[in-house]
RNA sequence: GCAGGGAUUGGGGAGUGGUUAAACCCAGCAGACUGUAAAUCUGCCGCUUGACGGCUUCGCAGGUUCGAAUCCUGCUCCCUGCACCA
């Protein structure tokens, strides 16, 4: 972690790497005199964040890194109702279980990120589903809901555009607001938390917690009020497509479900014009550092200096050195030369994580297997048809060998040492198939 | 409940008796070019076959017909009015 002594406050440091979308009036100014105490709340939808989460994530280490205090929150509580913010249909209750481990995964991947053994400020992990969980209704509804209009809440873009549509919106979704401004609220009176972060589509979910601090608790008393937020970007790439979408969905920091090397790949080939602006969302890296790199963009595109280096420092906070080393080791493996070079150690080594299947000696000895048969068992096509058309346009292989012919027969003299088979579909996709015992 | 409209291949959306595995767009996949980029271009994009072809698809179930995604009947779900309830 690169410490970072060049701009006086995270404000001014966010605002230059294009992280700061919004801020309520104030904001700026108590990140620059004081030491604050953020949340930022994570939903417990998948069992995974993705890399739509990293604006966040760094935005919370950044925190940490000027003195203040982060505090991330995984809605084990808000996830049984849904926030309606950007969907466009009501969402399918999931079960409390479900909603339970998707917390705890969230949380071990939010771990690593973050400082808990600071001495002045530590981090801190909270999950809603503790207050949120055993508040009772008519406490609530006298407590939280007389502060809110319905008619402020129908103005909610999340709320109104699904009035237009086929299937509007339920009340449970529809009182999700005042959850989270509840959460916000809980937070500030229990832990003295003054600050939430969050996307820009959170913008409306953040603004509803600091107006129900304001209005419960007033201004302090120099009459600045006593909550403040700050919103995130939503990223877009240079074609203005939202950030995060792929091959195969999202990126996500779950090494299983995404290995260290589909990450890297990933960063690795963002364009040109998208380089620059990530490296300074997702990384630690200064302005000088940074500075350089959008040199070297300019100078030598072809070397691509800026999505290496995006590469290897994200790789690097999600997975670890570890991890980056494993993502570089493939990569220079598929990328470098052969890999019919590599020894099946190396290989297994090398595509751990990646798709995999397993053939038993039968199927492989007399004759063998027919290799569209083998390429669909192992994942590297949907159907025979989808890997006999791939074969067509020449995009199919066999240990690092060009396949022509879908019904090549693949036996037991094809195994590298004896145990493995390597298929690669198109440039970088590789699937292992192993020998079962 | 009544009346009207709708349900098509991942998404959007054509198609109203055969020439339709089903236009077109998006997404996706492969190839070329390149810098493992962008843009562009080419091919593919239900299952199966070396190919000809075969098979299964247009909400569900039946029927009419030589032949149906297209016509009829019933059912399910959705939308829009009206009504009922309050």
């Amino acid at each position: 972690m690169t410490t970072n002594p060049e701009f006086t406050n995270v404000a001014e440091d966010l605002e230059w790497r294009g992280a700061l979308f919004d801020a309520t009036p104030g904001a700026a100014h108590a990140l620059a005199t004081e030491k604050i105490r953020c949340y930022n709340g994570f939903d417990p939808t998948a069992s995974s964040l993705h890399i739509g989460n990293l604006v966040a994530i760094m935005g919370l280490v950044r925190l940490q890194q000027y003195g203040h205090t982060p505090i991330a929150l995984v809605g084990g509580g808000t996830g049984m109702i849904g926030d309606p913010s950007g969907r466009s249909n009501e969402r399918t209750l999931m079960s409390v279980a479900e909603i339970d481990d998707n917390v705890e995964a969230i949380r071990l991947q939010l771990e690593p990120f973050l400082d808990f053994k600071a001495k002045s400020n530590p981090a801190r992990m909270v999950n809603n589903a503790d207050w949120l969980r055993t508040t009772e209704l008519l406490p609530f509804l006298r407590d939280v809901g007389k502060h809110f209009t319905v008619n402020t809440m129908m103005g909610r873009d999340s709320v109104k555009d699904r009035f237009g549509r086929d299937n509007g919106i339920s009340f449970t979704e529809f009182s999700y607001q005042l959850l989270q401004a509840y959460d916000f609220l809980t937070l500030f009176e229990r832990d003295h938390v003054g600050f939430q972060a969050g996307g820009s589509d959170q913008w409306g979910n953040i603004l509803g917690g600091v107006d129900l601090i304001r209005r419960i608790h007033g201004a302090d008393s120099a009459g600045r009020p006593r909550a403040h937020g700050i919103a995130y970007p939503l990223v877009v790439d240079s074609n203005g497509e939202k950030f995060g979408k792929s091959i195969g969905g999202a990126p996500t920091l779950d090494p299983g479900q995404t290995s260290p090397y589909k990450l890297y790949q990933y960063f690795l080939n963002v364009s040109d014009a998208d380089a620059v602006p990530y490296v300074k969302l997702f990384t630690l890296l200064n302005q000088v550092q940074i500075g350089g790199l959008a040199e070297a963009v300019t100078a030598e595109p072809q070397k691509r200096e800026a999505q290496k280096t995006l590469a290897e420092e994200v790789t690097r906070t999600v997975h670890g050195q570890g991890g980056l080393n494993q993502a570089l080791k493939i990569t220079q493996a598929f990328f470098g030369g052969d890999i019919s070079a590599l020894t099946a150690d190396e290989m297994e080594d090398v595509l751990e994580g990646s798709s995999m299947a397993e053939v038993s000696r039968n199927q492989l000895s007399g004759d063998g297997i027919r290799f569209s048969e083998l390429a669909v068992n192992a994942g590297a096509g949907k159907s025979g048809g989808d890997v006999r058309r791939t074969i067509e346009q020449g995009g199919m292989y066999l240990n690092g060998e060009q396949i022509s012919d879908a019904g090549r027969m693949v036996s037991t003299e094809d195994l590298v040492e004896g145990r493995l088979l390597v298929i690669r579909r198109g440039r970088k996709n590789y699937s292992l198939v192993k020998l079962a015992d």
